[in-house]
DNA sequence: TAAAAGTTTGCACGTTGTGCAACTTCGCGT
DNA sequence: ACGCGAAGTTGCACAACGTGCAAACTTTTA
């Protein structure tokens, strides 16, 4: 996976035959394809990343908290494992932005945590996981997370929870337009 | 493009090769390369839908309605346009249900159309193109439509714009839970 | 040391996708 | 009717992706 991440980035996802990726590693094309079932998957893929599942976290915040600041608490140890791997995503986030044709791998591999997400979401709302909420709030979310980890690779250092925070706050309160930037808010 | 669609949904993508398709048309495999560049453009490709931009559809609602509404009133020329032709839509759909290697390309789709919204976002808040908002508002309001498509096409006849609403109005609230389905709204 | 179990590899094959050059088709002016 | 050029179609060769199968190799276990 490093090899065919640097790889690409180096190369472009065109210039960078499996071959080449198999021989950096010194093993034979053959094997590679017992590892990953394409070319993107060594790029983007990997297991998926385990821990307690997004269904699990997102039940364990106190059931008073507001829905959106719950999803956020809920995936705040998913930012926290992005941020401590920064270069590794920042590497990967720019070879998806200069080779769109990843970028669905990325959203199909969020999809799985979507799945938990809408089950999550059902459950917390006592809708049943089969209504247009859950789906909905659940498509929002990862559109949202999309949106925010995007931002942060492009736009230098800022810190990734508070992007997502950011994004989230957008979410909570209906869409409404930050104040231009300069402006200052006066009470 | 009809051909595509139709055997891939009687056999599944993988199911079909590129030979069926161009046979099932007449037309030499070589041929059909000249029009699409891969197999999954045949089925889900063709031209984009070409009309009066978003930018321009965005830009047409007077100033004083709020953001999201706005939205799906630019939004309704294509609503209409998607219900006008709902079986091929809907058997759009659901071979993009049953081959989910097909979905990603349907995102990318709405892209170029999300680059129209964040470019109308910007000009009708007054933020700049490159802020974090207007990002945020485009793919999450691809998301909303995409997942109320979805629905569309699998919870039976529903009108599409109705669903719609009902996933911007969430949006629109900051994703406050409806009430449980079957209970009375009582004034 | 030898059998068993697991990995790596080569080989053959079908499919996708591209560049190039030849071929057909058609309209058009003379 | 003739020839001309533009546009579309096709065949061919080729590179790359991806898979099934069986042989070879390595590691573990007895």
């Amino acid at each position: 996976m490093a090899a065919a991440l640097r790889l690409v980035d180096e190369r472009g996802l065109d210039g960078v035959t499996v071959e080449a990726i198999s021989e950096a590693v010194d093993v034979s094309p053959r094997t590679f394809f017992n590892y990953f079932a394409t070319k993107d998957d060594a790029v983007l893929g990997g297991p998926l990343p385990t821990g307690p599942s997004m269904r699990e976290r997102l039940l364990a915040v106190p059931a008073e908290v507001a829905l959106v600041p719950a999803l956020l608490e809920a995936m705040s140890a998913d930012i926290r494992e992005v941020q401590a791997e920064r270069d590794f995503w920042l590497r990967r986030l720019r070879v998806i932005k200069n080779n769109p044709s990843l970028l669905p791998l990325l959203v199909a591999r969020g999809e799985c945590a979507e799945e938990e997400t809408i089950a999550a979401v059902a459950a917390r709302t006592g809708l049943p996981a089969d209504s247009l909420f859950p789906h909905l709030v659940a498509s929002l979310v990862g559109a949202a997370f999309r949106t925010a980890m995007m931002r942060w690779a492009t736009s230098g250092d800022t810190d990734l929870h508070d992007l997502v925070r950011e994004a989230f706050d957008v979410l909570a309160v209906g869409l409404a337009a930050p104040a231009p930037t300069h402006e200052e808010v006066s009470k």
